[in-house]
RNA sequence: GCCAGCAUAGCUCAGUUGGCCAGAGCAGCUGAUUUGUAAUCAGCCGGUCGGGGGUUCGAAUCCCUCUGCUGGCUCCA
């Protein structure tokens, strides 16, 4: 006998050799048959593996996020073999479990797949599931898995099996398929019910651009017909959200083939709107002593050869801009640092004065890959709230904090919690990405990781994905449909101080190198709007939408009175329009509610008689009549209960 | 940039196996109505069916190509 610890504390003893799923059964024969996989020991293992000595134990079901990664890591192998039954002469490269379902790459030589296929295989999938086959698994020698997608002739699993060791290699087989994989599997195909191929897409090869393109499919599947229903209502939901959609309903930008891909053009109310979110963080980073600076569009090409941004993306960047001078040539700016760096160089600094922190809602062009642009969280042209503070080493750590309070104070404000904090550090097996000492990296990190610590920040960390000048925090958010977008930023950069040769004079009286912050609360304008209206379906906060009451008269009797309403309002710093269509009142309201304006206020012969306006709340109805004034008041103290967030 | 799909009026969409002057709703304009908490009625305007080329007696519909958009991949200072 031996013994095992279930979650709740508690101990069973069972026989030596018995199976989770067998535990499972004597817990309850109903349960057993949810039970999708195990974690033993913390660690996720097939639910038919016998346990050979005492354990801890979780039985891991659909209610568990490893449970459906099991299922959804099995739902991959199923479509792959009804793939191979329906298209004999494919070959396979990976297939894993995803956030939302799973999918397989796979070589479909001369065929070109496409959605209208889909049906078929998912017909096929589900044939297959209800045939209940077996997962099993098989230990083999690396010659033999060699030698057995030889003879099938798949060689992208003969390539990632050379890259394993002997003994470690395992065999699935399940039904009429068999695949290179580690496992763990649900423990029969029954278990899933419902599927449903999402997409499919080209996809390199171990994601090399210069290695062949496979063809992936995506997916999704579930143990029940009626989780899939809800799933697509879920993503249908999501869609509604597109910040795309919404822009061109509320009027908010748009964009335009004779302009330009990727470039953005704001509509009045959304660049009312930007201007409210500009003029917000200007007023906290005047209270963090940051100080505004203007730089031009453009900067002689020499400027970016000294910041090295030249010649880490100008092939792949805007064309400089040719002047009538033989050899003179402009560069559109794609970051502001090196602007920034000239303003600092422009004066000797004592340490007195530092940190200098010189803050500009700078515009910057990039040439992204078409295929990459998408609505205004990838485009061309941005605007970064972008701010470098130059200080002495040992101000790092408070600067480093203080941003991260500015930082937290917007996403309060906005009611941002869903937020990921990532620290990017170097690749080190690419070090030659990165330009710097190894020395000014390793005191650029350890700051990074420190004050992360020292917050009791939830971070994550990620090797290989700092700026190739230095590593850096970043605060990712994800939009409607899960994609992440990273936000604000905060980067510690020692390389361009020394580029840019910047000096201060310290107690000593001797020169030393300040160190520069990167750093952008936002990140862009424009993905930051983005976010924010699929973060709030567009019903803005009461301080940033751009109509914060609309007046709606009765009949065309009222307008007069409409206009005086306007006038008050607008003295007492509400923004309102009119509807002075020839409508009634209905229609007035539902296109009010449409647009998603906070406030209705509706006049006619009772509120001219009184002064007063009828209050209606988006989406809540009517809340009765109340005082010009006194509405005034109210939307004021809600505005700056809003603003006022520490 | 690569793979796949899509492109019909300002917007959302219909348009059967190629076949009468290409349709609807919303928006816009004009008129009637003077309206009280989610759509008043009527009339009008509006499209070289994304651009170009081809097949055909005949193309929105089939083929080629370019452009743009969508979903992925790669990239993201």
């Amino acid at each position: 006998m031996i013994n095992i610890t279930l979650p709740d504390g508690s101990v069973k003893q069972v026989t030596k050799g018995n199976t989770a799923l067998d535990i499972a059964r004597q817990i309850s024969e109903g349960f057993a048959r949810n039970v999708l996989a195990a974690k033993v020991n913390g660690k996720v293992v097939n639910a038919t593996q016998p346990i050979e000595q005492d354990a801890e134990l979780q039985l891991l079901t659909w209610n568990d996020q490893e449970g459906k990664a099991t299922l959804w890591h099995s739902s991959a192998h199923l479509m792959a073999e009804a793939i191979e039954l329906l298209y004999p002469s494919v070959k396979f490269g990976i297939g894993p479990n995803i956030e939302n379902g799973f999918y397989y790459d796979i070589d479909f030589g001369d065929y070109d797949i496409s959605e209208k296929d889909f049906p078929k295989i998912e017909k096929k999938i589900l044939e297959l599931a209800r045939e209940k086959q077996q997962f099993v698994r098989k230990e083999v020698s690396k010659a033999d898995a060699l030698a057995y997608f030889k003879q099938k002739g798949d060689e992208y699993k003969l390539e990632l099996i050379e890259d394993l060791e002997d003994g470690e290699i395992t065999f699935y087989e399940s039904g009429h398929f068999t695949d290179l994989c580690r496992g763990p599997h649900i423990p029969n195909t029954g278990f899933i019910k419902a599927v449903k191929l999402m997409k499919v897409a080209g996809a390199y090869w171990r994601g090399d651009e210069s290695r062949k393109q496979l063809t992936r499919i995506y997916g999704i599947t579930f143990p029940k017909n009626k989780e899939l229903t809800e799933y697509l209502e879920l993503l249908e939901e999501a869609k509604k959200r597109d910040h795309r959609v919404l822009g061109k309903e509320l009027e908010l930008f748009t964009f335009s083939q004779n302009v330009g891909l990727g470039l953005p053009l704001w509509l009045p109310k959304g660049a009312q709107l930007r201007e409210l979110l500009e003029q917000y963080l200007k007023k906290v980073q005047k209270a963090a002593g940051y100080q505004p600076v203007i730089t031009p569009h453009i900067g002689n090409v020499n400027l970016y050869k000294t910041s090295g941004h030249y010649q880490k993306y100008g092939e792949e960047s805007f064309k400089t801009i040719k002047t009538p001078v033989e050899g003179e040539e402009f560069f559109l700016k794609p970051m502001n640092c090196p602007h920034h760096c000239e303003i600092y160089k422009s004066s000797p600094h004592s340490y007195k004065e530092l940190p200098i922190r010189y803050a500009e809602f700078g515009t910057v062009y990039r040439y992204e890959q078409s295929g990459e642009l998408h609505g205004l969280t990838r485009v061309r042209g941005f605007t970064q709230d972008d701010a470098h503070i130059f200080c002495t080493p040992d101000q790092i750590k408070t600067e480093f904090n203080s941003v991260i309070d500015i930082i937290e104070k917007i996403f309060t404000a906005l009611d941002f919690n869903d937020v990921i904090i990532q620290i990017s550090l170097r690749d080190a097996d690419h070090l030659e990405k990165y330009i710097g000492s190894d020395e000014n990296w390793e005191k650029a990190e350890k700051a990074i990781t420190e004050v992360a610590k020292e917050r009791h920040l939830n971070t994550i960390t990620k090797y290989g994905e700092a700026a190739f000048y230095g590593p850096k925090m970043d605060f990712i958010v994800r939009d409607a449909i899960g994609r992440k977008w990273q936000l604000g930023t905060i980067q510690v950069d020692y390389n361009l101080p020394e580029r840019f040769d910047l000096a201060y004079v310290g107690a000593d009286n001797e020169k030393h190198r300040p160190v520069m912050i990167h750093r952008a609360p936002f990140g862009s304008m424009e993905r930051f709007v983005a976010v924010l209206i699929e973060h709030c379906a567009g019903n803005f906060p009461l301080w940033l939408t751009p109509t914060q009451a609309i007046i709606l008269p009765i009949s065309e009797k009222y307008t007069a009175y409409a206009k005086k309403v306007l006038n008050l309002l607008t003295n007492l710093d509400v923004r309102a329009e009119i509807d002075d269509r020839n409508e009634k009142t209905g229609r007035k309201i539902r296109d009010a509610e449409m647009k998603k304006i906070p406030y209705m206020l509706i006049v006619g012969e009772k509120e001219e008689d009184s002064e007063a306006v009828s209050v209606r709340k988006h989406k809540e109805g009517d809340t009765g009549v109340m005082s010009i004034e006194a509405f005034a008041e109210k939307v004021n103290n809600e505005v700056n209960d809003l603003m006022n967030i520490n």
